[in-house]
DNA sequence: ACATTAAGAGTACAATTGTACGCTGAAATG
DNA sequence: CATTTCAGCGTACAATTGTACTCTTAATGT
């Protein structure tokens, strides 16, 4: 069976995307990375990859939207999870530290490039994290009864807060990362509660 | 006058610290500089690099050291300023805001490093937050006299959060920044009161 | 005063990089 | 069937890298 043209050159796209993907780890940030080491991992000739992509920085643009899909295809699985079973806060924090554990390498590029040298990187992964944001801040003020702007306020701590723990869970070991998941829940809860109090006090004034 | 040779030394490794330092900026991050830069910025040759640091790898650790050693006098600034005239919160953010603003490079190599590819800046980075997580427990321990369990999970969101705000306005115009200020200060007065029913409410069941 | 030491410069080299150019073969088009 | 299109390859080249080696020169120890 032959592919057509079309088809072969979109699997030799998805090839490459791939390969980059693989190549990221925690001694590995895309940054780091040559267009030739991604060619390599890929079996391509290096020129071959500019029939795809411009340069390495729009390769690292797509897979940021391709790892922001991973993250929200997560994010329904948890708020399903809700649903079934209960705790807010605990099911979120479970299912975001589960995303690390399988999707490490999505978690690495995201975890850098939100800081990194590229402008257009930085703010491609704050996009990603701000979908995020706005579901669970949709989800605060409907559940909670909070003004919108307060919901967001509070849902970017938590997203701030869960994050950061995933990245030092990063060089943890399996018994640690316990320990950190625990940890968030316990500041997730003092927002919540803190935001309550702060929020409900000033309204009966 | 002429200088004595452990002199000249260390003013030639002073020249090699402040050079990386300087070429630091929002799109050069540490890991992407060569020693060869390092070495064209302070003016000598490459090779004379290797007189003062074993790689790249020593002279970012120290790097990192003396960031951190800005760091912890800006703290030590804060908690007077604190004595002096009060808002715990807001005197500490503000600090750190300025901070960020007047010494930029060094918030650069923390911000990275501290999700980099190399462990052991990714150590280094974490310890100096230690410090500043440690001494803001140990204030919030005795003037809130909570447990020193509790009190360091509350310091570490304040941080985190902090620290995350402090990146967040690197991107962004004064104005905005005035805003990212505002709404970190929110988060903690969140943190803190959430802290603050929980653990009262815990103590007297 | 002389011998030693060590900081710094200069040259050299192999590796690796991004990318320009031209070719090939097979799919698409007419 | 003849022609066009284009994904992928190979070669080539200039830049840049880290670092090994040697030389110079001036401060230091005796």
């Amino acid at each position: 069976m032959t592919l057509s043209r079309v088809q072969q050159k979109e699997k030799t796209r998805r090839l490459i995307i791939v390969s980059a993907f693989n190549l990221l780890s925690l001694e590995r940030s895309y940054s780091g990375l040559s267009l030739r080491e991604v060619t390599r991992e890929a079996g391509i000739a290096a020129n071959s990859f500019y029939r795809h992509f411009e340069d390495m920085e729009e390769l690292g643009l797509t897979l940021v939207d391709e790892g922001g899909i991973t993250l929200r295809q997560l994010m329904r699985k948890a708020r399903q999870r809700i649903r079934n079973q209960g705790s807010v806060i605990r099911t979120s924090v479970e299912t975001f530290m589960e995303f690390i554990h399988k999707s490490p390498h999505v978690f690495y590029l995201l975890l850098r490039e939100r800081s990194g040298t590229s402008r257009a990187f930085r703010m491609a992964v704050a996009r990603e994290l701000q979908y995020f944001i706005v579901e669970l801040a949709d989800y605060i003020q409907h559940s909670q009864n909070y003004a919108t702007s307060d919901a967001k306020v509070q849902a970017e701590a938590i997203v701030i807060l869960v994050f950061n723990a995933g990245a030092e869970a990063l060089d943890c070991s399996h018994a640690e990362r316990k320990l950190i998941t625990e940890k968030v829940i316990t500041q997730l809860r003092y927002v919540a509660r803190g935001a309550d109090e702060i929020i409900k006090k000033h309204r009966s004034d």
